[in-house]
DNA sequence: TAAAATAGTCGACGCTATGGACTATCCATA
DNA sequence: TATGGATAGTCCATAGCGTCGACTATTTTA
């Protein structure tokens, strides 16, 4: 392959970003979700999102929000609640039984990925965490 | 939030993560292709997999790479190829206009995440490719 | 007040993903 | 060497994802 350095930087992100997406489906998946429906849930839990907000959140058209929020909701995961301010708009509020499921999910990512850096020195691990701070906000245009 | 340490690094792992995704899912529709459509054609370019490898490394069940394959070769861009010491195996080889999508989707890739890291210093590129290199055989269970 | 922009919904269409049943092939080992 | 078990791919049915275009209701702006 005779990497370039640029390359080789490209390589290992996507390297560490199939693993990740690998994690997020077996763990969604193991909880009886899908990975986009893990990915709703775990952005409508401190936010309230919109159905536009949840569009730009999940890097998808805004009208395929309404099956999947139309699925969650049938679960009994999460509600419509009209926004007061502007009645164009529905924000979606999780139930008990979402926050729950999303607490399990979230737990179950968590304890695998520290497990997976229990090794790591702390002074590597906190290299790690700065670096990929300014990484995140570098792949933001 | 007041993230513990640990809770930091997954933080920011999960950043990294969701904007390679939304990365991937951009530029693969801006090339016609589906997000898992380019993530085939790449592991197709230097390895010739079967089926069973194609789903391991997709993290899918080997009944959906049929479908999968069936829709890239009917557009030209694969071909399937019998496996000269099992015949119970197919494996998948790029066409010329398949390698020619793919390093169009690779190069796309490619560059719009170097130029998102042109500002930074040799120094922390290297360190950063150094502990994601770490990070991606921590990940692999 | 009329026109333009925004928010969500619906229907049609194709792609993704799984599970179960099936055929063909390979590989033990009796 | 036969036969039983494992493996590789396919097909079907079903559910979910994702987009586009058209539509209604509600703001916003001119």
């Amino acid at each position: 392959m005779a990497a370039a350095p640029d390359d080789e930087l490209v390589e290992t992100l996507i390297g560490v970003f199939m693993e990740i997406d690998g994690l997020f489906s077996t763990t969604s998946r193991g909880l009886g979700l899908t990975p986009q429906q893990a990915q709703l849930l775990c952005f409508a839990q401190h936010l309230q999102p919109s159905f536009g907000e949840l569009a730009t959140l999940l890097h998808c058209d805004k009208t395929n929000i309404t099956g999947l929020v139309d699925r969650l909701q049938r679960r009994g995961l999460l509600t419509r609640q009209p926004d007061p301010n502007d009645r164009r708009m529905t924000r979606v509020h999780l139930t008990p039984q979402g926050e729950a499921v999303t607490g399990q999910f979230q737990q179950a990512i968590n304890t695998t990925l520290t497990t997976r850096f229990s090794s790591w020195p702390s002074t590597q691990r906190d290299s790690l965490v700065h670096l990929l701070q300014s990484a995140a906000t570098a792949l933001r245009p």
